[in-house]
RNA sequence: GGGAGUAUAGCUCAGCUGGUUCAGAGCAUCUGCCUUACAAGCAGAGGGUCCGGGGUUCGAAUCCCUGUGCUCCCACCA
């Protein structure tokens, strides 16, 4: 059969995913054995597929596929997350686009188009993932809205509520009065404004004196209710216990004292409105002042602010500039640039604005949380994540759950119409309750008001590894008494806090255990120019394009070659050139095998018998080791030494060993063995790169309908012959330092020469045919060769290529004498540290004894290249 | 402004409790080769003030102090 001289990823990787699927290999369901869980972090319901997921998504499918081969009921569930305000966004934009404004719609209206938007978009991302080759448990596929979700969301919050962890409370949010929302802070911008400081003037009540205040919004005097100067600043030391009258509006407000002002900005002195800052708001609650809300909701300014109601607010500034001026209130004016918060949808200037909300009380909650990490029970990698994760707990604040969308769980507390509000889980149920709370029976659901806002998409997610197993409706269930806790999460360090230390917060809460063992978190995928790789920047490749021009094997190996944990990862496509030349040289390789005939009759060669030895102990060295780097989570690692054992070891030295010549036979034995390490090599080459694993793994072998290399044991490391791997190195040195030779001197490769040897203690003459071959040798011969040849030492024994004429006697003298100044120099500082009685004395016997060892080297290799250049010399 | 991390070859990074895996790997570069699996390859080679400055020690890339650069998180300055 004709096999392609290139690998030719495209239609191998759809036949293999559809033979998976076929043989429903993803699928998990509890049994006798040990599980291992994974619960994807759900991406985004109508985001697409970018690097951070490629390499997010890579990392889980290797720790998946390698524990289903290790033997472990392997579970991935995927799902999606309905990321409220993002989606919101898209779903606002989209019907902005078909000319409908979310405004004109009624929430139910709303709901239904972002629905539909939803089972349109919502399962793109989760097929692309199937190209990247992800063997998630497809029938678990859980949406963070599906309705067992909700009601696991909105249990929670009631039991909370009960609890009397959750509470009602006043908070700043980010106002768009364009499209009249409040907005996250991820969806505000700041940008830099040329703007105007102004220098106002306060009197103080009962004094002709004034204490002048800039600010950059003139217009919130309307609302100040007090004015702040630092307790040490000797300026204002004599407002103690005084009052000031705000400019124009004469109201007379207060003086505090706060060591939160910084008496070098401006004059020292703030005017408080806090209604319409975040920091004047903290300092109105922490004195005592009151909030007077000047705005109405889409931004002009309401009745409390007298004359100027109904104006717009930037009209009002300037308005208002006018009237300070004519009042003689107005300083001066100075430039000022200053960052303005503007709303990522309408480019709206963003209003602070109070507003209530829901939040969650912390502190206790994070406790176990907290001593979960610190106590390694729950083991972060990389470990330096621990500092910033015990910081961030130990201070952590109350969480505000309400966010003021349409998209997501509606908060189940309902208002009664004379005040007051009941929570329950469902709405006759709050109807009950609102009944006897109010002493009214004949209360209707209609004389309830359901709060409008819904829940942090993070309130729905930080239960996800207990409620994709429905384990808040049904904590006993079997699914979650088998999965729960997962292993595994593989997520990026920028939710740390967002999302991993909640699901554990969560995790103690509802299950008293933790969610899962090991956090793996990843980098952050950027670009050359380390900037973060991003739609907005446009500098992110499409992972599709990518898949399809390189294959999915090719683009996962060049996510794991650079990226250990925690590290960020420069991408480049050259990366992934790597992994296609990779791909390409395990095709080739293949190719090779493929093309041998077997002579059944001959026997083993001793120089076959050699190689097959050498790489049976070489791969099981290499597993070892792979598998301690899988224990630490050094995957990059891992996958290094498999590429290079399949690589340089066994293409570039075992084929080139036991290949026979152009069209000979292989004898039996060694053709089996090498078919046995290529199975042995693409199994463990099969988590990274599973389709042309299991490509050739159908070649290398007869497979039987329904076999398949993920469901074939992953091989385990055996014991090995170490001396045989040392010896076995000694020649390929002695390999080495004769192609050296033969490159300096011009000897053609295809030309064979004779090697000359001084045996001693560290030659295995056993492996003259390996010698040989690879150095294309007529014969090794014991002795030194008589006329003129190249030297090499290794370790003690001395080597020789005898060459003809054409040998620069004086070049090779000046080189040995170059050598042996070095050699002398190197003996000398080992000489000195010999003679260091406190090295002696203090260092381990080990070390004394290695520099022992390097002085009897030292020593031999000194006394070699004397005689060398005394033999030389003579000629 | 508060906190954390990081600095090693041109690039991306290993280097664990100080001591022969101490100066490493991959990629890139350079030099030979179209050698019957692979030029997406083979064989070789070069490349470093371990960020600067102090200190501890017989001994420091490694530990301590300090300066500088970069990155991230939180709070964002009237």
């Amino acid at each position: 059969m004709e096999i392609a001289a290139k690998y030719l990823p495209a239609e191998i990787e759809s036949k293999w995913y559809a033979y998976w699927m076929a043989h429903r290999f993803f699928h998990s369901e509890p049994d006798g054995r040990e599980p291992y869980t994974i619960v994807i972090p759900p991406p985004n319901v109508t985001g697409v597929l970018h690097m951070g997921h490629m390499l997010n998504n890579t990392i889980q499918d290797v720790l998946v596929r390698r524990a289903r081969m290790r033997g472990f009921n392997a579970c991935w569930v995927p799902g999606t997350d309905h990321a409220s305000i993002a989606t919101e966004a898209k779903v606002v934009q989209k019907l902005k686009a078909e000319g409908i404004e979310k405004s004109d719609l009624t929430r139910e209206e709303f709901l239904r188009h972002a629905w539909e938007w939803k089972e349109k978009h919502g399962g793109i991302i989760l097929e692309q993932l199937k190209k990247l080759g992800a063997s998630c448990d497809w029938d678990r596929t859980v949406f963070t809205m599906d309705p067992a979700m909700s009601e696991s969301v909105i249990r929670v919050f009631v039991d909370l509520y009960n609890k009397g962890r959750i509470y009602r409370g006043v908070r700043m949010v980010n106002w768009d009065p364009q499209a009249l929302t409040a907005l996250s802070d991820e969806e505000v911008f700041y940008q830099e404004t040329n703007g105007k400081l102004y220098y106002l003037r306060y009197k103080i009540e009962g004094s002709d004196d004034c204490v002048i205040v800039a600010t950059t919004r003139p217009e919130t005097i309307l609302g100040d209710t007090g004015l702040c100067v630092h307790p040490d600043d000797p300026r204002y030391a004599a407002l103690k216990g005084k009052r000031v009258i705000v400019p124009l509006v004469n109201r007379s407000v207060p003086v505090v004292f706060d060591d939160y002002i910084d008496i070098g900005f401006g004059t020292g002195a703030l005017k408080v409105t806090p209604a319409h800052d975040v920091n004047d708001y903290m300092l109105g609650e922490k004195h005592g002042l009151e909030a007077i809300d000047i705005f109405n909701d889409n931004g002009t300014i309401n009745d409390r602010a007298g004359i100027y109601a109904g104006m717009d607010r930037f009209d009002l500034r300037e308005r208002i500039e006018i009237d300070l001026r004519e009042a003689g209130l107005l300083e001066k004016t100075e430039d000022y640039t200053n960052k303005v918060g503007t709303s990522e949808r309408t480019g709206a200037v963003i209003e602070p604005k109070l507003s209530m909300q829901w939040f969650l009380k912390m502190e206790e909650l994070a406790q176990p949380a907290l001593k979960a990490v610190m106590e390694d029970i729950i083991r972060l990698y990389p470990a330096k994540f621990k500092n910033t994760y015990r910081h961030w707990m130990e201070n952590v604040k109350d969480w505000c759950v309400s966010r003021q969308l349409w998209w997501g769980q509606q908060i189940p507390a309902y208002y009664l119409p004379g005040g007051g509000c009941v929570v329950a889980e469902t709405p006759a149920e709050a109807l009950a309750m609102a009944r006897e709370k109010s002493g009214n029976p004949a209360l209707a659901m209609d004389d309830l008001r359901q709060d409008p806002d819904v829940l942090d998409t993070w309130f729905s997610s930080w239960l996800w590894p207990i409620s994709v197993f429905d384990g808040i409706r049904h904590p006993n269930n079997e699914q979650i008494d088998y999965y729960y806790p997962t292993n595994d999460l593989v997520t990026a360090p920028e939710i740390l806090f967002f999302w991993v230390a909640r699901m554990i917060i969560s995790g103690y809460e509802y299950r008293g255990e933790m969610p899962f063992r090991n956090v793996y978190l990843t980098g952050i995928v950027r670009d050359k120019l380390r900037r973060k790789m991003s739609k907005s920047l446009g500098n992110s490749p499409d992972p599709l394009d990518l898949i399809a021009r390189y294959g999915a094997d090719s683009v996962r190996l060049a996510m794991m070659l650079c990226s250990g944990a925690g590290n960020d990862l420069m991408f480049d496509e050259s990366q992934i050139e790597q992994g296609r030349n990779f791909c390409n040289k395990i095709w080739n390789a293949f190719r090779l095998v493929k093309s041998w005939t077997v002579d059944e009759s001959s026997a083993q060669s001793e120089n076959n018998r050699i190689a097959t030895a050498w790489f049976e102990a070489l791969f099981n060295r290499t597993m070892a080791e792979a598998e301690a780097d899988f224990t630490e989570y050094r995957i990059s690692d891992a996958l290094m030494k498999i590429y290079k054992l399949f690589w340089d070891e066994f293409s570039g030295w075992y084929l080139e060993l036991v290949k026979p010549a152009y069209r000979q036979p292989i004898d039996r034995p060694t053709y089996d063995a090498t078919i046995g390490f290529f199975d042995r090599l693409l199994r463990m080459l099969h988590p990274f790169m599973p389709f042309i694993s299991e490509e050739i793994w159908h070649h290398v072998a007869e497979r039987r309908e329904g076999e398949s290399i993920m469901t074939s044991p992953m091989p385990t490391a055996q014991r090995y012959d170490e001396k045989l791997l040392e010896r076995f190195d000694l020649v390929r040195e002695a390999i080495t330092a004769i192609r050296n030779i033969r490159k300096e001197k011009n000897l053609p490769n295809r030309d064979a020469v004779e090697l000359y040897v001084k045996p001693d203690g560290n030659f295995y003459p056993q492996y003259n045919p390996v010698l040989e071959k690879m150095a294309n040798l007529s014969a090794v011969v014991e002795g030194r060769p008589a006329g003129l040849n190249a030297a090499f030492l290794i370790k003690s024994t001395e080597y020789f290529v005898p060459l003809g004429d054409g040998v620069n006697v004086e070049e090779e003298l000046a080189k040995l004498r170059t050598e042996l100044e070095y050699l002398q120099g190197f003996l000398a500082s080992v000489m000195k540290k010999l003679g260091n009685e406190r090295f002696v004395a203090n260092a381990p016997s080990a070390v004394v004894q290695t520099e022992r060892a390097k002085q009897a080297d030292a020593e031999a290799k000194i006394k070699a290249a004397q005689e060398r250049i005394e033999t030389l010399s003579r000629l």
